[in-house]
DNA sequence: GTAGCTTTGGAAAACGTTTTCAATCTGGCG
DNA sequence: CGCCAGATTGAAAACGTTTTCCAAAGCTAC
């Protein structure tokens, strides 16, 4: 079996009182006696029991992150700017993914709740404030790319709304009147947001959106609708896609029904992954600072969690940046 | 506070010992008191301290992961393999990464080894048998596209080495004969055998390596790599990348280089990434299928949690796939 | 030599839960 | 009416640790 305190104490002959003083320093002990202390708790490979520690009310030592979903390199770079700040402090990571309603998605708060000393939660179904509501109001807690309005929540959200809107305003000036948009999943807010900032992009030249085709940020929703964009009419001489895999998807139709981009007809994209640089022609897309949005959302939870952060809660909004690349150029 | 067992006691007007009985059904209660502890419970909103039941010896009811590295989408397939099990089942999932060095490795394996009842361990750097023997001996344990030979140990790998066999005959089918290789990062597991699998494959035609470059898995270094591919003389006609991302920056670089692919040089990777049937020209490649190799993991991991797994300990070897596209038509 | 202080070590409480053990109560049967 | 079996119930131990509280012992200063 796994050692215990009092099997060090044993083999040191002194009480477990001792051991716990000379292990944790917490007062003077004889140096004799340390010594044997420390040697007992070596040959032993003795290690606390993590669950006893936090059954004294002390940390646990955790983190946990509750994704909409794992899959997709746009989340795995979000975790990796989270996991190397926890790994060097020594703190484990709790990741849980795939709550589609909001039975699954509470199931899985109660399976982490006291498990972590904090959260960090991407949900791009329900607001902060729903989910906060869910959650012990002692629990650090910090919302990443998620729709919040209360000032007193901790969140971090990339600027999806400005950089659709910046977006839609290069398209414009590059000549297009055209525009059609390409939605992201029905009530998701990062999908609204975008959505949000291309109508308001073209209302600040005062253009009227023409086409919003309904699509789910997969490869597949992209291609599959090449046919209602060229058979639209008028047929747009762009079209803006709410992230960049589904942008990938309308590249491969496209090209598979003989059009030239960005001659024919430009795209446009969300994301910068790592393929739209690769991609022929290279997409021009909206950066999103997923790896920064992890870093910054760990940082804001680990100074609630120490009591350092001074009270100071708020939405941080991380900028994102044009990539001119050559699907519009 | 949190309530506790003995809040839900106090407000049903019973002892701990039948809250406990009512919410277990571990033996018969009163109806009446039953449904008075029922109702106290879910006034109170109790659940039970994790912490407390973990110390009693009961299962702690998580996994652990230990990754090489979380950031690329081969790994985030993996991982979302494990985690819609985990999830199904209640379970939650701690995961960690980035272990350069075994001080490391095994700081990362402490911190998980009491929290978890099972680990899924995939070390590209450190044989099965090492990593076992710095575990618990009764710490389920099943390892991951790592090397193993003690055929006690529990492991699930994808046939890299035979992939990569059949990939290099391919390109030996297709008339090359200069075939260049580009290896993976050093003493890694997986790069190690797919540079094996090529090997035996030139030999098994009875051909010689011409040209093994070093690369580590990046795209950058393929990039990087294409001018000593055109140095070279002989000049390879085919060039085989250890996977997908370093082949994707060959293809790059051979396009800046004004080289077309496969007319002028035919180019293989391995993994097949989502982008790989994207690229331009579409990337012919051995699909490692990850995403199978997560869920066969965790469910050997499962079964010798639970003990349902019959003393069946082992190698599964996943097959892996040619998939042939445009780079080496 | 003794009062009072400091240093040291051990016993015990506390954290929240399950489980074992013993006690009480109920009803049936002789 | 007395007794036994079974059904309910509560008290208490146990899990591994930190920490508080006491007691003992050594020391200093008078």
């Amino acid at each position: 079996m796994v050692p215990t305190i009092r099997d060090v104490a044993k083999r040191a002959g002194v009480s477990i009182s001792t051991v716990s003083r000379v292990l944790n320093g917490s007062a003077s002990v004889h140096e004799e006696k340390k010594a044997r202390v420390r040697a007992a708790a070596d040959e032993l490979g003795y290690r606390p029991n993590p669950a006893a520690l936090s059954l004294l009310g002390q940390r646990v030592g955790g983190v946990g992150v509750l994704l909409p979903y794992i899959a997709g390199d746009i989340f795995s770079e979000f975790l990796s700017g989270i996991d190397r700040i926890t790994s060097q402090q020594g703190r484990f990571l709790m990741v849980s993914s795939s709550h589609r309603n909001d039975a699954e998605f509470r199931a899985v708060l109660r399976g982490l709740e006291r498990r972590v000393d904090g959260l960090i939660v991407m949900s791009t179904e329900f607001p902060a404030e729903t989910v906060r509501a869910w959650l012990p109001a002692d629990l650090p807690l910090v919302f990443a790319n998620t729709e919040v309005h209360d000032p007193e929540i901790t969140a971090v959200n990339a600027d999806n709304r400005g950089g659709a809107f910046r977006m839609t305003e290069h398209l414009v000036e590059r000549g297009h009147r055209q525009i059609a948009f390409l939605k992201g999943p029905d009530g998701t807010y990062d999908a609204e947001e975008r959505l949000t900032g291309f109508r308001e992009g073209l209302a600040a030249h005062g253009l009227e959106p023409v086409l919003e085709l309904p699509c789910d940020f997969t490869l597949e929703c992209g291609e599959d609708t090449v046919p209602a964009i060229l058979a639209a009419d008028p047929r747009p001489t762009a079209v803006f896609a709410a992230n960049d895999d589904s942008a990938f998807g309308l590249l491969t139709g496209l090209r598979e029904a003989g059009l030239r981009v960005p001659e024919d007809i430009a795209i446009a994209g969300v994301d910068d992954s790592k393929f739209s640089q690769l991609a022929i022609p290279s997409l021009t897309t909206v950066r999103m600072p997923m790896r920064q949005m992890g870093r910054t959302a760990i940082e804001r939870l680990l100074a609630e969690i120490d009591g350092t952060n001074g009270g100071s809660h708020g939405l941080t909004v991380l900028p994102t940046e044009l990539v001119l690349r050559q699907s519009t150029a």
